[in-house]
DNA sequence: TTCGTAGTTCGTAAAATCACGAACAAATAT
DNA sequence: ATATTTGTTCGTGATTTTACGAACTACGAA
């Protein structure tokens, strides 16, 4: 709970993570596109959200492509739910 | 959403929330006793929760009453529902 | 008034976070 | 073979977080 929760406690995380949600997968250069930082301060974070389970990457030809971890997902969405009496 | 998320990024701040969730005001010697960490961390991070606004302390007689902050907790609740899709 | 209780604040230290640019690796395109 | 694209990793700082003990404040009890 606390580490899904760490993981969203950064405004570009939690962007990510509703982009994600949305539409379960994106490239980084996406990302980089929309998101005013550094493309390695974007990957630095796209590294805490694989580290706390809420997202995966898969290589595709030259890029990347980021997907939204759904077993994980699904027990943070449970602990949330739980959580906020939902 | 992140100031919410951030609160509840670490394990001890999740147990007091979870605790006052569920009795909705708590004094901070109940959690000292069952929480092994220093009073002053405890201290501390009852100031956070208190910054991001999930809880508020009441001073009554020689201790400090923590509670809910009722507003902010129904709103957090909010983003985290619609965040998850609840 | 003096003591004990409850809790905060201060000072300190170690570790983690956040952000950036530069250098790098891997694949594709020219 | 060289250049371009895509993204990671490295090195560096500034800031924040986490944690502790010690000192302090405020209140009630003896």
């Amino acid at each position: 709970m606390a580490r899904y929760a760490k993981a969203l406690g950064h405004p570009v995380r939690v962007y990510i993570m509703q982009l994600l949600a949305n539409q379960s997968c994106c490239y980084s250069g996406d990302l980089s596109q929309e998101l005013p930082i550094a493309k390695s301060t974007l990957s630095q974070h796209l590294k805490e959200l694989k580290e706390s389970g809420l997202i995966q990457g898969q290589i595709e030809a030259p890029r990347i492509k980021y997907c939204v971890n759904s077993e994980n997902w699904e027990e943070a969405k449970k602990l949330f739910k739980d959580f906020w009496s939902l």
